[in-house]
DNA sequence: AATTGCCCTTAGAAAGCGCTTAGGCTAAAG
DNA sequence: CTTTAGCCTAAGCGCTTTCTAAGGGCAATT
């Protein structure tokens, strides 16, 4: 999610907010860095604050030159304006608009309105020759679909996506077996072991005496 | 279109003035008329007073009725109150809410919003040899009509309306069953067997520790 | 070079999970 | 009233997954 707000402490309460609601936000605060930040990952949704710094309806026009782009993932509006000339424009360009000052929980339910109907582009993790599905749960090789068991797959994706981490024995353990879980044995170096030769490579590295990493690509 | 409204003078007004944008409104005074109306044809997008004739917070049930039921559509609530619980629960049950009284003006750019995101679901989805026609609820295999029992053939849409999607045996229960159902015993997968007997083909995949999901095309 | 710890590998027991079949119960149809 | 169809439960089987344990190998340290 990409929010763009130029209030630079609106802007911080924002992003706390909602991703202690589950979101991923990432914060713009001109028209100019929300144009960058598009480039630089997928955004599957935008809040948008109308005045920016590059003008008082500069997030009208964001909105028309990202939908004159092939932008097609829902916007949504924020603005102190409350006229229904405003409210009206602020539909058409984009799928819905919310006048400040407004509510929290009354933001965090249209957005969740808006992911629920847009279809959330589907996550998918690539490096070099392995590709992992996070949705579909499905991982390939050079393309071609592997076969993994629950708890291998679970423990490959806790590595996919915190690549580079160092994850001890136990951490994976509590995170993929849950806690509570004990376990003397060397349970997870077999499972290591069988990715390992599932994967044909050794995209988990052995760091000696820490335990293991997904090396970054 | 659908339109439930029992206030008849504006449901009248909302008629005439909803055709004259381009709309195609059909006007239901009640819940029980409503999901008789959605019985006669496709609904494409639903407009719905909260307080209808078979009660106060009739709208609210009626829509989570339908959506267990499988609707996917756009759902626009109208009521007189406006506190924010009502809101928020509005937007969690539908997509959009506007309070009265409201402008048109609004209300048509709201409903094109709508309209312009939400996919129209397909009247039929196929997959390979395999035919479902959503609408008269008829299942084909290479033309040829299948039967199926009701609850049957709401396990199958389930998974056909949602493809490549997981739904874990509990979900299922929820979804078709409805909530509230309880049962320890292997009814889904019965259920799954006696399709995939029926479909000739194992359409439905086994997601092995997960559940269950339909195979993509 | 020997020692010590850490890691890898393998094999096998135990448990879990899904598939299948059979049968009882209820409601509708004949 | 009898028969049929649909819905649900339960139990057995076989395969896969999961976990443990033991031994061998490799790297760092002495």
């Amino acid at each position: 999610m990409l929010l763009v707000e130029d209030d630079p402490s609106l802007g911080q309460t924002l992003l706390e907010s909602l991703s202690a609601q589950g979101f991923e936000p990432h914060l713009a605060t001109s028209a100019e860095a929300a144009w960058e930040a598009l480039w630089q990952e997928p955004v599957d949704l935008i809040v948008l604050d109308v005045m920016l710094p590059e003008g008082e309806e500069a997030g009208f026009e964001l909105a028309r030159g990202l939908r004159e782009a092939g932008f097609r993932q829902p916007i949504l509006f924020l603005t102190a304006r409350e006229s229904l000339p405003d409210r009206v424009r602020g539909l058409e360009v984009g799928d819905d608009y919310l006048a400040k000052p407004f509510a929290l929980a009354e933001l965090v339910a249209r957005l969740r309105a808006l992911a629920r109907r847009g279809e959330v582009r589907p996550r998918v993790v690539q490096a070099g020759p392995l590709e992992v599905a996070l949705e579909k749960r499905e991982v390939r090789y050079q393309g071609q679909m592997i076969r993994l068991t629950a708890k291998e797959y679970q423990v490959l994706e806790l590595f996919v996506i915190n690549p580079g981490r160092i994850f001890t024995r136990e951490e994976v353990l509590e995170r993929v077996w849950g806690p509570g879980f004990e376990s003397d044995s060397n349970l997870i170096d077999v499972y290591v072991k069988n990715l390992r030769k599932k994967l044909y490579d050794n995209v988990i590295e052995t760091v000696r005496g820490l335990g293991y990493r997904f090396a970054e690509a």
